[in-house]
DNA sequence: TGAATTGTATTATATGTCATAGTACAATTC
DNA sequence: GAATTGTACTATGACATATAATACAATTCA
């Protein structure tokens, strides 16, 4: 699954950051499932070409968001919650809600918007397959 | 004007780009207009509580998007562009079809997406009143 | 004219985050 | 018992942010 996963090694963005991303796409993806196991830290990072380190901040924060969980000698697993996909959509829904709101301050008109999620649904985008920053 | 401008200097997001951020609200909101001078960055900085570097540093950025416009010896003046507002709602807009674009990678649906904007429209936010990430 | 103000540039220092490197330890697996 | 696992810790370097201090050219203004 890790071949899966290729990072931007020379971007401002923080690698950490880029995995987590990274992993939590699979999942919204169907590649991973709850309850499937996710690469041994150090084995990941080796093939990643990352310290073992980054991979560790990684599966921290996506433990502590409740989406990964690590058990000593064992390893570490997508969590097993059947709303997992569900929760992490909803995070993107919240992103683009304080996109809106931000827009709506600047008096943006609410048609603008509108228009604009149809653009984006049409499929006349530039800039596609990123992925979005984190918290 | 500068009275109208409050830093969070504790926040992790720079002060320069909270600056940033505020000079261009004010812009939309019609406080600043084409012409308007900004403060000198000495004096600027005094009334912030700030390094006049970190003035000078929002006023560069802010000059190299031409939305303001320094003279040696004069000063610092809002761009003299009638369509000034409009590109800094553009901005926005942009900001909203980024999130938007991830939340479709996500299979968020276009009516989850379209319900959010309603939702935000019609007043029930929480997080009123935050000022946005630049660039 | 000369002093003050303006933007601008430069160097130095301190701090925090990110990333790497290396080591160590407890729990589990095989 | 050896290997693998997550986890913790210290140390180092690179980089961005912010401050401090100084200097200079262009403009303003009394």
């Amino acid at each position: 699954m890790d071949t899966l996963i290729k990072l931007d090694l020379l971007s401002r963005r923080p690698i950490y950051e880029q995995l987590k991303s990274k992993i939590s796409e699979l999942v919204l993806l169907g590649e991973l499932k709850p309850g499937d196991a996710l690469p041994a830290v150090r084995s990941f990072a080796r093939d990643l070409g990352v310290n073992p380190n980054t991979v560790q901040k990684a599966y921290q924060e996506l433990e502590r968001e409740n989406i990964i969980y690590s058990v000593v000698g064992r390893g570490t697993y997508i969590s097993r919650s059947d709303k997992l996909a569900d929760q992490l959509r909803e995070q993107q829904v919240q992103r683009v809600k304080s996109a809106v709101l931000l827009a709506k301050n600047s008096s943006v008109t609410k048609e603008r918007i509108i228009s604009a999620v149809d653009e984006v649904f049409s499929g006349k985008n530039h800039a596609e397959g990123e992925s979005q920053a984190d918290d």
